[in-house]
DNA sequence: ACATTGCTGATCAAATTAATCGAGATAGCT
DNA sequence: AGCTATCTCGATTAATTTGATCAGCAATGT
């Protein structure tokens, strides 16, 4: 239970221009359709924009789309945005990990260690793209044919 | 970085007493040992009697041990013990997963599913007994054979 | 009895999480 | 120029979780 709401909105919001893939959709839509309040959406689509993920308009017709190919963006690279480094504890970070002072060598870190790895291969290779066709594919599909 | 304190220190005591194996340890040493603060190892150590994970004795001579052989002790177990259901969000735990909003389906889901068994599979196999003979191998022997 | 140890529940401060809100900036339209 | 729709940014806040500490009680060996 570690992945935080900021966290699942943003994936959310960004697997829904990922559907949309280029179109410009204003806060309003994607707050409605990711299901997210729209004034929190307010400060993690700013921070989406910060690292790069998103572009966005102002005035009116402003909105936001995507900056990049959906298959280009992994979630890893999301989570990493909101959460800092992945890893189920401080010891077991890939970067600067946290000493622990225990008097025996603390085997557990090998094992938290496993478990960063594991995680970090899944959301490494999980991008946009495949969320999108594994979430919209039948429905994308169904708007492109109409 | 999901890994509470708690959990952590839980983890570092029954790593002590897996090394030691069928030895008594006051509260007193085995906070030395694994680096907890005893105040907080006061309320850890009840908490995995109730769950049957260790024995206590009182009076003078008293002490912790553990209830079963450590190979019979998964992390996985632990884990469970002070967080709950292991998975990196609430709508994929393998009970009751909380239900999504999102208009279209959500293929998150399937992803955050993936960390879970990933997860849950690395701290089923690991045991106790693993973990001590990896921390305390050498020392361990140091002592046997002294 | 008394010293030593575990047991229990209350309490607490700090950090994190999950929002909400209002004022400001920007761009398009008339 | 002025109006309006939209994004932007910072402050604030309530609730929850985390990480601890402590006092007092219970049991037990000497």
């Amino acid at each position: 239970m570690w992945i935080t709401k900021k966290t699942d909105y943003a994936c959310r919001a960004l697997l829904v221009l990922s559907i949309e893939s280029d179109a410009l959709l204003k806060l309003q839509e994607i707050a409605t359709r990711a299901q997210v309040p729209i004034s929190f959406l307010e400060q993690i689509m700013p921070q989406l924009r910060g690292a790069g993920l998103v572009r966005s308009e102002r005035g009116p017709s402003g909105g936001y789309r995507l900056n990049h190919a959906p298959a280009e963006i992994t979630l890893d690279r999301v989570v990493r945005i909101f959460q800092g480094p992945v890893a189920p504890i401080a010891c077991a970070t890939r970067n600067a990990p946290e000493s622990c002072l225990m008097e025996v060598g603390c085997s557990l870190q090998e094992t938290w260690q496993e478990v960063r790895d594991a995680t970090i291969e899944i959301l490494e290779r999980t991008t946009f793209a495949v969320l999108a066709e594994r979430a919209g594919g039948r429905w994308l599909a169904g708007v492109g044919t109409d």
